[in-house]
Formats: C-alpha cells, structure tokens, sequence
DNA sequence: GCACTAAGAGACCGTTCGGTCTCATCCAAT
DNA sequence: ATTGGATGAGACCGAACGGTCTCTTAGTGC
C-alpha cells in the first residue's frame, strides 16, 4: 500500500503545474503521462478520472500557493504590519507557486463555462482565502491595531481583487511592473486607510 | 462577393462568444458549426484555420468591449470626471459585453501558455487600454484638472489592475460584490488622490 | 436568362482525445 | 521461499478533434 500512496502524491505533484498552465481540456493525458513518466493505466489505477487528478492538482496547487503567500508572516504580531506582508509576498515569493501562476485565477477563468466540479473548488478557494484576510482584520480591529470604522470584507476584496488582476496583467506582459504598481499602493492604502490612527498626542509628535 | 463578407462577419459574431467563453482549445469546430449553422467547409471558406478565426473573433470581442466601456464617456469635458464615468461602465454596462465576460481577461488566461499569436492580439489590446486611460490622464494634467505630480502610468495600472481582478472575483461568485466594491473604492482614489486640489480659497469654502 | 464564379455542404482523412481492461510484475507479509 | 494482493504497462476502444477536398448550388454581372 504505501508505494501506491506515493506514487499518487508524485503524479499530483507533477500534474499540477500541467493544469495550471494548460487548463483542464487543454492537459491532454499525454502530457501528464510525459511528466509523471507513467502510461496511462498507471496513473487511472490512482484516480478515477481525468477531472478528479485536476481537483486533487488544484488543491495542492492552491495549497502551496496559500502557503508561499502566509510564508513568515505568522510570526508578526501587528495585524497591519502582517497584512502587507502577505501583499508583499504576492510580489516576493512568486518563485514559490507551482508553475503557471496563481491556480485560483488560472482555474477561476478556465472554469467559467463548464466544470462545475473544478469551479466550485475554485470559489471554495477564493472564499477561505478571503476569510483570511478578514479574520485578519477583524482580529487587528479587536486589538485596536485596525481602525474600528474600516469594513474588513471590502478591503479583503480590494486586496485580493488588486491581486489577482496585477498578476493577470504582469503575466500578460512578462513583466512585473504592474504588480509592483499595486503591491505599493495596497501597502500604503493599509498604511494610510486601514491602520488606527495614533492618540492625538502621539500623531503630532510623529 | 457581397454575401461572402456578410457570411464571414456572422462568422465571427457568432463565434466570438464561444471562444470567450470555452477559450481556444475548448471551442470545438462542432461548437463553431453549431452557432453558425454552417458546415466545415463553410466555415473554412472564409477563415484559413481555427486560430486564425479565433483571432478576428477575439478583436471583436475587444472593440464591443472598448465601445461598451466608453459608452456616454467622449462628450464628458471634465477628465477625471470621464475617468470615473469609464469606471462606472465596467459595473453597469456588462450586459453590453460579448458573453463570456471581459475578453482580455480570459485570453490572457487561456494564451498564458501557448497559442502566441493570440497571445499577442491580447497583449495588443492590453497595451492600447492603458495608454488610452494614460491619455485620458494627460489630457487632464495638460488641463489642470489632474494634479502634476500623479503617476499616469501607474494610475492606469491601477484601475485596470483593480478592474480586471474584481471581474474574477465578480465572475467566481456570482454575484457583482466585488466590482461594485473596487468600483466604489476607484471612484473615491480619482476623487480624493488624482484630481487637482481647488486653489485654497475655494477648498475652504468647500 | 445565361454564364461564370463565389459559396457552402458534407464525406473523408489521419490524429488524438479520455477511458477501459487484461495481464505481467513487484513487493510485502507470512 | 511462497503466495496473494497491490501496482503499473500498454494494447485497445469509440468518439471527437482540426483540417481537406470535391462537388453541388446559389448568387451576381452581363
């Protein structure tokens, strides 16, 4: 049992970049044949179909996207400071992703018209990505490090929506202009918008 | 001749919204032959292979969307003002779109790995947005009605960014939360950090 | 209305698709 | 060492793929 076991964990791994570039339709078995090096019975004796290798691809994409993403920023202890964190990874840690880019919007668009299946792991993805960020905020509000009048889920969605349309554009054109352009304005936008204002005393001092 | 281009015109309508919304290799000639009621070799005669029409598709898919956009924008004289109108028109004029949503969007997604050539046509049509918001902007420094020292480029890049990200988000969830909320948020960014300050007099008063 | 060409139908082509099934082999527990 | 189940190879399947070609039909200029 435990060899099978591993061999399913390699051919996610080496499937998922081959998703996450190609699309679903456009991953021909071949290809994942090529990159796992295995014929095509070895790898339908570890999953039932082509659809559900590429939602098990997408979660392990999605996983060490979300993981490169949050990657050091655990350990600090200001809500605010922690966010732009994240944000900075978005720019920093790109080398992190399994190739192709970010699977969310990767998957996101290539689902759109057909694959409910793949699509809904999708939307579960954006949802607890954007729990995060909320619960983030919500726990910066309770310790009074976020001012208490922001609304946490619309700045969630600006975040995330700034993003993932910086990456689409950056993708586009291979270079990393435009997500420089939106990290910093993300950054400072929490700085000046999100983060609680000093007491007044303190502020004139600063 | 003349039946011939009217023919090859149907063509491409009909076909530009299956290829945004399946994308390149997921819209099958059956598809194609199915929208337009022609057979193969109707098809054929007019477009020399799949890519080639996919191509003339996608630029039309990109001009309905460009017009939509800047639908009752041209006669509004104040700059930020059309800015912000062209803002707006991403949120309510979508209906206005060929289906599948934002053209851009999805075949920068769908091209990210292969298909060059069409890759190009989105980067083309990627380019031409932003240095038409560019100018939009310029028109407005020249004019003094957008402050000197904003950053065209980068606002630009900002709005197409906060845009095409919401669009994603917008599309996964169903439900138009995410546009309208980077909508609002973009609206009060040309307000409050683009637009040229009143002289002081004026601002006091206002 | 005739002639000529432009336009479209649809059979046909080889290839590749996702998926199945059988059989050999390898590993591991006894 | 033996044996039995776990594992993977690869031939095979029907369907669908993009694309070609021929032949009929329809439209147009005269």
């Amino acid at each position: 049992m435990r060899k099978g076991q591993q061999t399913r964990r390699d051919i996610i791994r080496k499937a998922a970049p081959i998703f996450n570039q190609k699309g679903f339709e456009g991953a021909a078995l071949s290809d994942l044949m090529e990159a796992t090096g295995l014929e095509k019975g070895g790898i339908y004796r570890h999953f039932k179909s082509k659809e559900q290798l590429a939602a098990e691809a997408f979660d392990y994409a999605w996983e060490t996207a979300v993981d490169c993403r949050l990657e050091g920023t655990a350990e600090i202890a200001n809500t605010v400071d922690r966010l732009q964190q994240v944000v900075r990874n978005f720019r920093e840690r790109r080398n992190g992703l399994v190739a192709g880019g970010c699977p969310l919007l990767n998957t996101a668009i290539d689902t759109d018209d057909g694959n409910p299946r793949l699509r809904a792991r999708a939307r579960c993805a954006l949802d607890a990505w954007l729990l995060l960020l909320r619960d983030i905020l919500e726990e910066g509000k309770a310790r009074g490090e976020v001012r208490p009048e922001a609304d946490v889920w619309q700045i969630s969605t600006l975040i995330v929506s700034g993003l993932e349309g910086s990456l689409m554009l950056s993708r586009l054109q291979k270079d990393s202009d435009a997500l420089d352009v939106v990290v910093q304005h993300l950054e400072s936008y929490l700085e000046t918008q999100v983060r609680a204002r000093k007491p007044a005393s303190e502020e004139q001092r600063a």
